[in-house]
DNA sequence: AATTCAATACGAGACGGTTCGTAATGTTTA
DNA sequence: TAAACATTACGAACCGTCTCGTATTGAATT
């Protein structure tokens, strides 16, 4: 995704592109995402539209980095021994991102936008949603010594995620510590795995 | 919802009713919910653009019409008297809909539309979601003879539209038959129920 | 029964305003 | 000296409102 460095000419300012993200998060988290335009984030993070434009795809790409940013990139994956408490090691941790209005708000936006763009699909997908399945599948299959399996590791992982993302985007509850313990136990229990 | 009935003046135009519906679906069956706007549905059924206005508070409303017209209304909820058939019956019409492309498309707009406005998610979750949930609930709760449950109802209803939802929005894969074993599997656990 | 009248919906399209993404221009910096 | 920079202008599209003249409906009046 790094472009091609160029040895000649003026390098790219690292203080624009702080600011361009900046921007994004401060008028997503007060307007809402429908609010923002690449237009308004040049002007409120006083960046010529062009030095956006030439940085960033789309909008929704300007996201999709500072949510970066805000989680840290390199999430550790848990490794107790025990499938159980990685699980709920796994869950806890997404779960707390789940309660985070800021956080919560740019993942919205980005699968909002995924809807309406299908190229920018793909890279969320790839930037982003596979590293998490991915995390997650590794913690299933570590110590799955139970077979045959009545239900496929990646379906279990769609069960994960998608509680996660059905709360988040299409139901207006939060999430409780109950639910950690509950998805454990599904996922835990001997004709489940 | 239902404007009051008008005992004076013209009525209602059924056929323009319905061109909007048509024009709306064709739409974004070609060229996706991005390239939906009222002028262009105005344009494209041959209505009049402030006949649109009148009827639908946004545009999303009209494709939330545009898909209860599909879907039918009224989806008798299964009681074959078993659960686990019961739950099997449903999840096969749920996924039979999850295969129809043009419903996914009209689903996906609706998902990405109620991320932007919050006044339309309500509508949303009111008109559609609910009801869905209702009758997964209905079944869920009809034979629960297991007490006490460590997974509560709610939460098995996350479940099944989570994975749902999940992989309408987030993923690109298709649902094939053995997800409905595999759903049924997980909630007709004995200690899931 | 025939006519008039008020109310409302209709298609068409003009309107002023906003935002979009691109392009042109000159300045700054490694 | 080449590339990134901020600024400004541009045409296109869409927004929501409004007005025009016409069509359709039910109620009131002959």
């Amino acid at each position: 995704m790094e472009r091609q460095r160029a040895t000649r000419g003026r390098a790219r300012s690292e203080v624009s592109r702080q600011a361009v993200l900046a921007a994004a998060i401060q008028i997503i988290g007060t307007d809402g995402y429908a609010a923002l335009s690449i237009e308004r984030i040049a002007r409120e993070s006083g960046v010529g539209k062009q030095t956006v434009y030439r940085w960033w795809p789309t909008k929704a790409d300007v996201v999709m980095e500072a949510l970066l940013h805000k989680v840290e990139v390199n999430i550790p994956i848990p490794d107790t021994g025990a499938l159980e408490s990685d699980l709920r090691q796994f869950l806890t941790t997404s779960l707390r991102w789940g309660r985070m209005p800021q956080v919560v708000e740019l993942l919205r936006a980005l699968a909002a936008e995924a809807q309406l763009n299908s190229a920018f699909a793909e890279r969320f997908r790839a930037t982003f949603v596979d590293h998490r399945r991915a995390a997650l599948t590794t913690i299933l299959t570590r110590n799955d010594d139970r077979n045959p399996t009545p239900v496929r590791t990646s379906t279990l992982v769609d069960v994960v995620f998608g509680v996660i993302w059905y709360r988040l985007l299409i139901l207006p509850t939060e999430f409780d510590d109950t639910l950690v313990t509950e998805l454990t136990t599904l996922l835990t229990q001997p004709t489940a795995r």
